[in-house]
DNA sequence: TGACAATAATTGTCTAGGCAAATAATAAAT
DNA sequence: ATTTATTATTTGCCTAGACAATTATTGTCA
């Protein structure tokens, strides 16, 4: 199957897929080995972190929190790029947890902080050789150029998801 | 940050991440990366296909079902990888809608037989061009070489990850 | 044959995210 | 100053997947 392009719009857009050539749901599809490959990290990191009672998306807040990049439930919500809603119900399991802890502001009574307890500074510290360890198992047989290539083109993907949404 | 090469254990294994080089919850983690690539793509997928009733993850059993890949419960779920369990559910949200039917079948009674209705049929066959039209847009400004590059890298990083789980 | 193992499907309970509505507090505007 | 709009958080209801237990049926084996 060699792409074609099509000047219909005015801009140059390569089909790589078109017609029947089936998407998602068969690997000739980058959407869905995106997803398998989305399936398969999760899994393997949430295997690895059970050990520190924690899932793979429970990391990701707490690492925003130790890195200083938010300290309020909207704040986490943006960075991580999901619903308050979420992250609220979220911060309930961290919190019950005890890995972190909740203050309503007092400059700002809308406003919730959100900390690491003792407990969460404790297990930050311990985290990140565990996820090293699980990418690079992902990255065996990568070369380093192949490595940047990777992250290149996931970046250059995910930033025209992006673009698709502002055209409203 | 360059990539360091250990011969600990025998095999080598480049060290892409290592110490408290962050990973998941960071743009230079491919961990990362693979999340947002995937989270966008699915929410993109979602946008166009609501206006034929349908979500991405219900998109893919229909597929299945279409190609005659499986035709059963479990083999869907084996297909798709997911639960059984979620698969009867996901089955139970496509019947409601009215795209598939279920019958216990008669030489084996404990499977479970999964057809496409009428109904499912033409959804089936409006929908592909949807699918493609979100990958391409995804792909914007990739050449055709990089487009093969990209799944290659993808696979190479999947199959390591599968392979990982068959270490117990 | 009768006990036991394996398989298929379902159900309950959990995490997790999306959307929408409700509430409260602050900011902006007239 | 009062109305209006915006922002922060929470909650309810939905989809979706993971794991475990349960039930029904089939296959195996002694």
């Amino acid at each position: 199957m060699v792409a074609q392009t099509k000047k219909s719009t005015g801009k140059d857009i390569t089909e790589f897929y078109a017609g029947d050539a089936v998407a998602l749901g068969d690997d000739q599809s980058v959407g869905y080995l995106i997803k398998l490959a989305n399936q398969v990290v999760m899994r393997n990191l949430d295997a690895e972190l059970q050990h520190f009672d924690l899932t793979a998306p429970q990391w990701v807040p707490l690492l925003v929190l130790s890195k200083g990049r938010a300290d309020t439930v909207a704040g986490c919500a943006r960075k991580i790029d999901v619903d308050t809603g979420a992250m609220t119900r979220m911060l309930d399991r961290l919190e019950a947890k005890g890995f972190v802890s909740r203050n309503r502001s007092d400059e700002d009574r809308r406003v919730v902080r959100v900390e690491l307890t003792k407990a969460g500074h404790e297990i930050v510290k311990l985290i990140p050789p565990t996820i090293c360890s699980v990418l690079n198992s992902h990255l065996r047989g990568f070369s380093e150029q192949e490595f940047e290539t990777f992250k290149d083109l996931l970046r250059r993907f995910l930033a025209n998801g992006a673009a698709d949404m502002e055209e409203t």
